[in-house]
DNA sequence: ATATTAAAAGACCAAAAGGTCTTTTAATAT
DNA sequence: ATATTAAAAGACCTTTTGGTCTTTTAATAT
């Protein structure tokens, strides 16, 4: 459904929320295992997230990705959006082009409530949400999710 | 929503489709320019569909494309799964697996109802009906909905 | 101060997707 | 027969995505 980067942004996030829940600051190599992702891409990913405001972070010893508690929740939709760019999700998912316009074409009709679908999902579900779920199923639900 | 090729294929077997419905049978030069498709691409693809099963092909003069009348309807959902792999649309989009598993993660029940309406679209849409559609709106309907 | 730790930066590499072009094969009209 | 036409085959190229690794910078504990 979604590129590689959004999915291990997305577990990244997460995984960041459901241990500062807990007291703690994930660095990249503790994230990284956690979320059974390649750990130098997984750094490169964590770093844009940081990048674009999305979590903060602290070098040197003790340091490692945290939330800046003060910022509302996180939905999911203004993280697919920043990385997968905003027409993700969006067109009629058969290369024909104006389903937005006035223009219908016989594809449009059924698949624009899809497309709303997908659109309240991601933008009711949040980072913070997840975490919570994942964290009261089960400490270690997000990792054999993975598995 | 899918890649390139499945965009392609989709709409260079509608176009097949529309054609022979007035009793031509396009070539390789045709199809691409109506489809809006890089020429070569269109004709690797095409190739490639009829080396699957989906249509029919002759060589030489008057030679071109066109579909086994004898068949049945071609259900886009046959398309995609050739092109794209099984996994097609599927898995919960977060990268989260075992979505299918009794293990079930907080956006799998979310989820579900847009994967199995996604399923219903492209398995009741099949390449004959779009042709019909497209034909019923207005001759160039298709190549307009593409610029 | 300095040693240690961990993120930031960025160069680099591999695989897949997307796309181009030439040569070969087969059909048909003359 | 043969010239022409158009698909088949396949080599090759480009861009994007996914991934690896080294060097640099900044924070902190001693």
């Amino acid at each position: 459904m979604f590129n590689k980067e959004t999915e291990y942004a997305l577990r990244g996030l997460v995984y960041v929320q459901i241990q500062q829940m807990k007291g703690f600051k994930p660095g990249i190599i503790e994230i990284a295992k956690e979320i059974d992702a390649p750990l130098f891409y997984t750094g490169k990913i964590m770093q844009r997230l940081v990048k674009m405001g999305f979590l903060m972070s602290t070098k040197g010893k003790g340091g490692g990705f945290y939330f800046d508690l003060s910022k509302p929740d996180l939905p999911l939709k203004a993280v697919i959006k920043a990385i997968e760019g905003p027409k993700a999700y969006s067109g009629c998912g058969f290369g024909l082009k104006s389903c937005d316009d006035d223009q219908h074409c016989s594809l449009h009709d059924q698949y624009a409530p899809i497309r709303a679908s997908i659109d309240k999902l991601v933008s009711e579900n949040t980072v913070q949400s997840l975490a919570s779920d994942f964290n009261n199923c089960d400490d270690i639900l997000l990792k054999r999710l993975i598995d």
